[in-house]
DNA sequence: TCTGGGGTCCTAGGACCC
DNA sequence: TCTGGGGTCCTAGGACCC
């Protein structure tokens, strides 16, 4: 790694980057639904009802900031008429995989970097009106699934992202702007405040803010030599980003390294067997997810934590990994390292909040390398035609149809532990908020009485 | 009572080897 | 008295993103 690894752009190249985004995502999720709430103050939870995730433009406007905690703001809400939703990630996954369809389809190449965003590469398309392009896709995305997005073109993520940016605070621009004169970009940067850079986060504003930096051109007046000294080369990167230069590759973002599945507990979990209960339910649902993407890994890591507002309670945490002798992708086998790990892990004495499985070291299925004294291939295919029928029953009838004993067991059944006695963990959560799986249940589906 | 979940990458420091 | 140095691998921790 060093200067050699980046790939040099001019801003006059004709390789221009798309970021199509939707606005306010979970939000406008929910008003596809719900067009009486347009114009109204609008927020979306965290699973348990935990904190602010998604707010629409009027909730902003009332001061309300992402990540603020629902417990001390429900009172304010009802005062203020603010809507609350809890999370309902299948709505949100599914209208998000429409809107993706549609940029697929609009597109030379797309990578979706998050539920609510994808970056096109436009290579081939220098003759276009690009902001024509945008506009048009906008359009045609409304119309189709009812989502709003914005739209920033310009000759690097970063600078697209920054467009983007433009394109949904300032109503000219109508919701597609795009940078793509060295004329455009000095003026976007100079009034680009510093932390609202991509790549440039609480921290690192801070430390820039100290040395006098407050806007993405100050940034890009610094010496390269001295962002590197500061932080690091991806900070350095971000800076070559700013100055037109493409570095942060399409590729190198696509393949997944890790799955990981945590949650936080409704309740702190003190016994041994409830934790185990929790982490192999996480175990299962990797090793799913992992089979989903036809791959197979070589760790399993757990981690454990204690809640860290509960400053009156001892604080403990940590993760260990276990690794596998051949890459597998059997639950069984998951589960059983990600039990090896816990039992290394746990300490009596603790409330437990969170907890998470995390699969790595990944690689295709079809490139298991064997290791010739583990390998016992009748058990491997074995193992395999078990998940294979548990993955499609699951699929066909809803998550958690079909579990392994482990995900649902509890020593001591209590008539107050209703999470673990009601056996999908999918209870266990807190959403008293939420609303019908408008497009992927039949009994939630809209009527018009 | 009540504070998200799923990812990425880099760096520092220790262990170990020759 | 005087106690190498460079390379590699691993892990924990910390930054970032949405």
């Amino acid at each position: 790694m060093g200067q050699g690894h980046f790939h040099h752009q001019r801003l006059e190249n004709p390789i221009m980057y798309a970021i199509v985004d939707c606005d306010n995502c979970y939000v406008s999720c929910e008003r596809v639904f719900r067009p009486d709430l347009n114009g109204q103050p609008v927020v979306v939870l965290s699973n348990n009802d935990g904190c602010v995730v998604a707010r629409s433009n009027e909730a902003k406007a009332l001061g309300i900031k992402a990540g603020m905690p629902y417990y001390q703001l429900r009172q304010h809400f009802s005062e203020q008429q603010v809507v609350v939703f809890s999370s309902n990630y299948e709505l949100y996954g599914e209208l998000t995989a429409r809107v993706m369809k549609l940029v697929s389809d609009n597109a030379p190449a797309v990578y979706r970097y998050s539920i609510d965003e994808a970056f096109c590469d436009l290579r081939g398309m220098q003759l276009w009106d690009l902001r024509q392009w945008g506009l048009d896709l906008r359009a045609k995305i409304l119309k189709y699934t009812g989502m709003p997005v914005s739209i920033g073109i310009a000759p690097t993520k970063t600078l697209a992202k920054m467009a983007s940016h433009y394109a949904k605070k300032f109503p000219g621009y109508r919701h597609c702007c795009i940078i793509d004169t060295g004329d455009k970009r000095h003026k976007a940067l100079q009034h680009y405040p510093i932390d609202e850079v991509w790549g440039i986060g609480r921290q690192y504003t801070e430390r820039l803010q100290t040395i006098g930096i407050q806007t993405a051109w100050d940034f890009c007046q610094m010496p390269r030599q001295r962002v590197r000294s500061m932080f690091n080369v991806v900070a350095e990167r971000t800076w070559c980003e700013l100055r037109g230069e493409d570095c942060i590759s399409i590729e190198e973002l696509v393949a997944k390294q890790s799955i990981c599945t945590s949650r936080s507990f409704p309740h702190n979990l003190t016994d041994y067997v409830d934790l185990r209960t929790s982490v192999c339910h996480f175990a299962a649902r990797s090793a799913e997810k992992l089979r989903k993407q036809h791959s197979v890994c070589a760790s399993v890591s757990v981690f454990v934590d204690t809640n860290r507002f509960r400053t009156d309670l001892p604080q403990y945490g940590g993760s260990d990994t276990e690794h596998l002798l051949t890459p597998d992708n059997a639950s069984q086998v998951i589960l059983a390292a990600a039990t090896q790990c816990l039992q290394r892990l746990f300490r009596k004495g603790f409330a437990y909040k969170r907890a998470g499985v995390i699969l790595s070291d990944i690689t295709g299925a079809d490139t298991v390398q064997t290791n010739l004294f583990d390998y016992d291939s009748t058990l491997y295919q074995r193992r395999h035609r078990l998940d294979q029928a548990i993955d499609r029953i699951n699929r066909l009838n809803g998550s958690e149809t079909v579990v392994i004993a482990a995900q649902q067991y509890a020593t001591k059944p209590s008539a107050d532990d209703k999470t673990i006695q009601q056996g999908k963990f999918r209870d266990s959560i807190r959403h008293d908020l939420r609303s019908p799986a408008y497009t992927t249940r039949w009994c939630d589906i809209l009527s018009s009485n």
